[in-house]
DNA sequence: TCTGGGGTCCTAGGACCC
DNA sequence: TCTGGGGTCCTAGGACCC
């Protein structure tokens, strides 16, 4: 591992939040909240009263009276987001979005240029606050982990830096909720045994994480806690599913407007695939029940789509599959997703070896478009494979 | 305290193939 | 006759993240 830490994790503070009071004046310095049944993002003046999120808005007004409740403006949020990528992208060409409001930016390398990795991250905070308006967090660690915990650390409006020689001094008090993959469940398992901090994790030999987490879960957080964490900054990362979920309400719903609702998402789902120009081999059916159980049911397509008409179709047989468990739990929410996005909805061509070149290819591929009538056909081949080139098409 | 709307990754059993 | 090892894909569930 390098002895210079040159990964930023920059993380936008209360984003939704942070946005309506750079639209509105008149919300700057007051509490806000941004709401849509639970809190979606408190304002650092809300969160002061103890407003976290997800919590019910009823309850997050009670904690919290003086509250200013707006509802969420998600066009807003998403071009905010597109300005603030953008002045990553202008500080370092390996840029990985995790989320709407943070991303992993690589550094190294860009010494002689633009300066230490501090030095660029005071001037990153600094741009995004002068282009964008916004508060934004920098952590700067040797890994990918450790950055992040220092730009949780470090909120809000702030910078922390965790320099090579520091950091297991650093991580090891912090309490174990902080390592990536710790949720309400591991923490739990931890407490359990009186493990309350990274450092009792890092004291525990990985033979008993992984009696206590299973193989993979106690491995990752063994090294973790070591502050080990190969993973590099990748750029060009794609999602692998695209869906729309819909809560209910308590009130018991029929059949018939549950189907309605559902293909409402559906059109919403596809409407985004065709916009993204992604298709998808997989659709799964989400539910929620009254109890807060939840089942999944999924079924995988032949080939890609992105016809309405055709996760729609087999949306409407996963439902039908679930009726009994809907008649028997009463359902609280519906949703849809797509996934496989592609990645096997693939067309293999198998051409004689004397056509795979590109004239030969070229002319595969217009083969492909005439046949399927593809309006996005992309080469992905992979000459001298055996199997031949493999040519992803979108239909229409 | 009674819960939104996105996503990711891992596990595990069964079908199926060589 | 009743059996090995290795692999992929599908489905369902669960934990976790923002």
């Amino acid at each position: 591992m390098a002895d210079t830490a040159t990964i930023l994790h920059a993380d936008l503070d209360s984003f939704y939040a942070s946005v309506e009071q750079r639209d509105d004046p008149g919300l700057r310095g007051r509490p806000v909240l941004v709401g849509a049944g639970v809190v979606l993002a408190a304002s650092y003046e809300a969160k002061a009263y103890g407003v976290r999120t997800p919590m019910g808005l009823t309850q997050a007004r009670a904690l919290c009276p003086g509250a200013i409740v707006v509802p969420p403006r998600m066009r807003a949020y998403s071009r905010a987001s597109k300005d603030v990528f953008a002045v990553f992208r202008d500080t370092t060409p390996i840029v990985e979005g995790i989320s709407i409001d943070e991303a992993f930016l690589e550094v190294g390398g860009l010494l002689r240029i633009r300066g230490t990795p501090t030095e660029i991250a005071t001037r990153l905070r600094a741009d995004v606050r002068a282009r964008v308006g916004l508060p934004i967090t920098v952590g700067v660690a040797r890994t990918k982990f450790l950055a992040k915990v220092a730009s949780r650390v470090g909120k809000p409006d702030g910078l922390l830096v965790v320099p090579p020689g520091r950091e297991l001094a650093f991580l090891h008090p912090l309490p174990v909720e902080r390592l990536w993959g710790v949720g309400p469940v591991t923490a739990a398992k931890l407490r359990e045994r009186h493990i309350h901090t990274v450092g009792h994790v890092a004291r525990l030999g990985e033979a008993a994480l992984v009696t206590m987490l299973g193989a993979h879960a106690g491995r990752h957080l063994h090294a973790l806690a070591h502050n080990r964490d190969p993973r590099r900054v990748r750029t060009g990362q794609r999602r692998g599913s695209i869906g729309a979920q819909c809560a209910l309400g308590s009130r018991p719903r029929p059949f018939a407007e549950v189907e309605a609702t559902l293909a409402a998402l559906v059109d919403r789902v596809t409407r985004r695939m065709r916009a993204a120009h992604r298709a998808g081999r997989t659709v799964t059916l989400r539910l929620r029940f009254a109890d807060f159980t939840r089942a999944t049911r999924s079924r995988s397509l032949l080939t890609a789509t992105l016809h309405t008409r055709v996760v729609l179709q087999t949306a409407r047989a996963l439902l039908t599959q679930a009726r009994p468990l809907i008649d028997e739990r009463g359902l609280t929410l519906v949703g849809v997703a797509v996934g496989n996005l592609d990645t096997d909805g693939a067309v293999q061509l198998e051409l004689p070896f004397e056509q795979q070149d590109d004239h030969g290819l070229d002319a595969a591929l217009d083969a492909v478009r005439d046949r399927f009538g593809g309006t996005a056909v992309t080469r992905a081949a992979n000459l001298g494979r055996d199997l031949g080139p493999s040519v992803p098409i979108l239909p229409d």
